[in-house]
DNA sequence: ATAAATACGACTATATTAGTCCAGTTTCAA
DNA sequence: TTGAAACTGGACTAATATAGTCGTATTTAT
């Protein structure tokens, strides 16, 4: 329910590998092996994190990726968006025309779990990877 | 990711309709047409709402269901455990046999998950049901 | 008796998450 | 100049979790 998925956890273990590596650069295939993370579904992620210019690549046979932003830049909540794209904590939050939701004149816990949502957002939000360290 | 189930949702509006009746009693029926919430469903939550000893029930012809608690007595957290079950915050919190986690000598970011699953654990404790009215 | 309510287990359907497969492109270096 | 090792990217399958349904039993006021 409140819970980080699998991508999230290997995003973390990446990230945190990747800054230790200092400058050198790092293959995916390093952090698949080190941390039995499946090569397919980390490489897919990395590929994310470099799109957001989290990370940069190079390519070719002695390629792989490094840091672009610091650790410290980057919020929980950036990764999550990042990684599973935005997300509400209920789904009716997520429409945007109103009137979608049937539920909407008799509803009466939206503005709460409005603000609910916001306290846990800034949570994420000013969570940095870099605590993960 | 970090986000609120239907059922969850179901057990908020139920609760807060509930309360609104004062003493009067409610059925599952009534919640059910009012906010378009499947029957069945419902009915369940309000089964485990009441195992808790959240809700009181009466059988028979004229029963429905009744506060016990206030909604400043029950946290989210307690709502979240009654209908979904406790849950880790990562999978390999789950795991009571350590050795279990084949990526344990390996996996850099445990203790830091698990600090932040404490950090969610008491937002989710701090925050109660009446908030949500 | 019966209608209207709760109680409960087993089942099905849907959505999300996790993981796989395959065909490319880039680059170094032998 | 060709092959190996890396990234890139789309389409697919598998596994799991969530949502919802069905059927049957039990309780109780009228």
């Amino acid at each position: 329910m409140v819970r980080f998925t699998k991508k999230i956890e290997y995003a973390l273990i990446a990230l945190r590998f990747i800054s230790n590596a200092k400058d050198e650069i790092v293959t995916a295939k390093q952090i698949s092996n080190k941390f039995n993370i499946p090569y397919e579904l980390l490489a897919k992620i990395l590929q994310k994190l470099k799109k957001e210019k989290i990370l940069v690549s190079v390519q070719g046979i002695n390629g792989g990726y490094k840091l672009l932003k610091q650790l410290n830049e980057i919020s929980l909540s950036n990764l999550i968006d990042i990684i599973e794209g935005k997300m509400a904590i209920v789904e009716c939050l997520h429409v945007n025309d109103i009137t979608e939701c049937f539920i909407y004149d008799t509803c009466n816990i939206k503005s709460p779990i409005n603000k609910m949502q916001n306290e846990l957002e800034n949570l994420l939000k000013h969570k940095m990877v870099s605590d993960f360290v």
